[in-house]
DNA sequence: CGTTAGATTTAGGCATGCCTCAACATCGAT
DNA sequence: ATCGATGTTGAGGCATGCCTAAATCTAACG
């Protein structure tokens, strides 16, 4: 009457790395609790196949959950997720660097490798890249310590006409996204301004430090966008500053 | 009564893989039968696991076998493991390389990685490492359409007195060998001498083209280095030339 | 030609990790 | 307070891949 049920399972476990970080990333990019169905549908998985995973997270120390409630990280399960968003940002950038993939083409490739890869290999990689700090989709790449630096940046969808600031993050989730910015010209970092909104979901967007080139943005586009201000803002703020986990 | 038992297994298996490739080291290399018990002390696995496993390879058209005897690879088996040997040495390639790992330390992390990465990942390794034909011990790499080109090499072991010849292969099932010859700085393609033996299984090995330096080599080391050589020979040749597969 | 040692195969199990289906608990909102 | 959405649990399954133990076969020896 100890140990639980049978449960054997270790943090080596490619579904429990994945579990945790998606929880992780449900948790602490959003804000706010996630549920136990929210995982079911972000994992693509059965919701009763939630429940005995969360069951044997909470068995490994790795979450916290109470019956009907919404699930969390232990200290150690944030630590553990953090060391898997360190290893797959890594394993981007690298094919993104190293090999000459397109940004939309490592999410899969690194998905895969995050699980299988050594530690040696990631401490290689991040010398061999010089330690980056942001993936080639812009998000910030955990240090080997568990200390994130977000960038100080608003999703699009939340900002004002005529805001101007630099694109520092797109969302990966979508590679359509990220293709139709390669063809439309518009790597990370580039100068934006917003451009007078064409109604509820659509506005335009200026281009380059001379506004020169505009397009049409639809709602999907803009909350793929995260800009770092120039003026002054208010909306969705994706993160203040810095944070260390352990 | 069509398909056998319920054996749905694929050739994405990395357990198929694996025994698959461990069928083709056992039988292309040394020439000759793989038996059950073979494969299974060199996969580490019971011995009735290597007959269940062997029933699956031949359901899946890779294996030939039949009771009590030897097993044996299909062309489509065969083709299966140059794939995953160009992708094991291909991957070692890459780690020394680009990554900078010891010629000792790559073999575990390819053995991993071989089942993990894509095709596209291959192939983009291979043409930034410039469509290597050896890996960093010497062995050929297969090309992709399944031609491997073996060097015309003789084991230590096998050779006469006063032999003269390249390193051109060392064997890296015994990583402390490889070790070794760093420390006596030995690399690849070092001009070797063969002294006078010292008994039956010791021998004297001079190295550099002016022979200055001298080493005795035991048993182990000697199964482990194979010879191109520059004078004429006897003995146990590796392979004479080239073969193609598919 | 038997016997027997060793190799090989069968049978029966275990662990992981996932699934569906169905019964039930809980929460929140009307 | 009751209904419906959301969560939980258990039973029953499936597939992979490994194990041990016992049965069976082969081959080599006297």
């Amino acid at each position: 009457m100890a140990g639980r049920k049978g449960s054997v399972l270790s943090i080596e476990s490619s579904s429990v790395q994945d579990y945790v970080k998606a929880i992780y990333a449900s948790t602490e990019w959003q804000g706010g609790d996630v549920t136990a169905s929210h995982l079911a549908g972000r994992l693509s998985v059965a919701n009763s196949s939630v429940t005995g995973m969360v069951t044997k997270l909470v068995d490994l120390g790795l979450a916290e959950h109470r019956k009907y409630g919404p699930v969390g990280l232990t200290p150690s399960g944030r630590a553990l997720a953090l060391a898997m968003v360190r290893r797959h940002r890594l394993i981007e950038t690298f094919l993104v660097t190293e090999l000459g993939y397109g940004w939309d083409e490592v999410h899969d490739e690194a998905e895969l490798l995050e699980h299988t890869v050594s530690d040696a290999f990631i401490e290689r990689v991040d010398a061999k890249l010089g330690r980056p700090r942001r993936d080639p989709h812009g998000d910030p790449i955990p240090a080997a310590d568990g200390t994130v630096v977000y960038p100080v940046a608003h999703r699009l969808d939340g900002l004002d006409d005529g805001h101007t600031g630099r694109l520092v993050r797109v969302s990966d989730d979508d590679p359509e996204v990220l293709r139709y910015l390669d063809s439309e010209g518009i790597p990370l970092d580039a100068d934006l301004r917003l451009g007078r909104r064409g109604g509820q979901s659509l506005l335009d967007l200026h281009v380059g430090a001379d506004g020169a080139r505009a397009l049409t943005v639809d709602a999907v586009l803009a909350r793929a966008l995260w800009i770092e201000s120039t003026t002054p803002h208010q909306g969705c703020t994706l993160a203040e500053s810095s944070s260390t986990q352990r």
